[in-house]
DNA sequence: ACCCCGATCGTA
DNA sequence: ACGATCGGGGTT
């Protein structure tokens, strides 16, 4: 089934680590999805929002379930889905997927991940609960995980907001058996 | 108008 | 370890 609103209000490091497992749906590409971030409010110096409202920030603000695609060094994009009550500005960044169909690649890294599905600044700002290009669906996995660090911070690195599948089936480039 | 920076990636 | 590359955001 299609993740509803109600998965993305909740806090968002529960919606980090219950996305571990779930399935991105994009562009025809299915991906289980095995690693994500939790990016949480105007005290976390990583945040974008953490200096207020701006142009790009403004949808961290909005209604839980959107997409933040944002584009990072000129060359990636990462995809981000808001969480958490409106006004409180909170996503969760998508940091690995492996396919659920050949060649079932597993891809580490959002620039990557956005690169293969075909995620863009025109992906930003969808309802990706109402959306049937671009949405999260749970086929009843719930797999392992560990947490760590946050990846390529300068600011918020004592946060263990970082959250990686610990199966080893879903971090290589072949079949599983689930 | 100008300057600095970055939730990355691929190459070395 | 390092450079590419360009939009966002702050400052002049």
């Amino acid at each position: 089934m299609i993740l509803n609103r109600a998965f993305f209000l909740q806090d968002t490091n529960t919606v980090s680590t219950n996305l571990i497992g779930k399935v991105i749906c994009c562009n025809n590409f299915q991906g289980i999805i095995t690693e994500t971030e939790s990016y949480i409010g105007m005290n976390d110096p990583a945040c974008h929002a953490a200096k207020g409202i701006t142009k790009r920030t403004k949808i961290m603000f909005g209604l839980a379930g959107f997409s933040y695609v944002f584009l990072i060094y000129g060359k990636y994009h990462c995809f981000n889905i808001v969480t958490e009550a409106l006004n409180f500005p909170a996503a969760t960044l998508i940091r690995g997927i492996k396919l659920i169909h050949p060649p079932y690649t597993y891809i580490n890294g959002p620039g990557k991940i956005c690169r293969l599905l075909g995620i863009d600044l025109t992906y930003n700002a969808i309802d990706i609960t109402l959306s049937n290009t671009l949405y999260i669906k749970d086929i009843g996995y719930q797999l392992p995980y560990r947490s760590t660090p946050r990846i390529g911070l300068s600011k918020g690195l004592d946060k263990m907001w970082r959250y990686i599948i610990t199966d080893k089936d879903f971090s290589t480039t072949t079949p599983f058996s689930y």
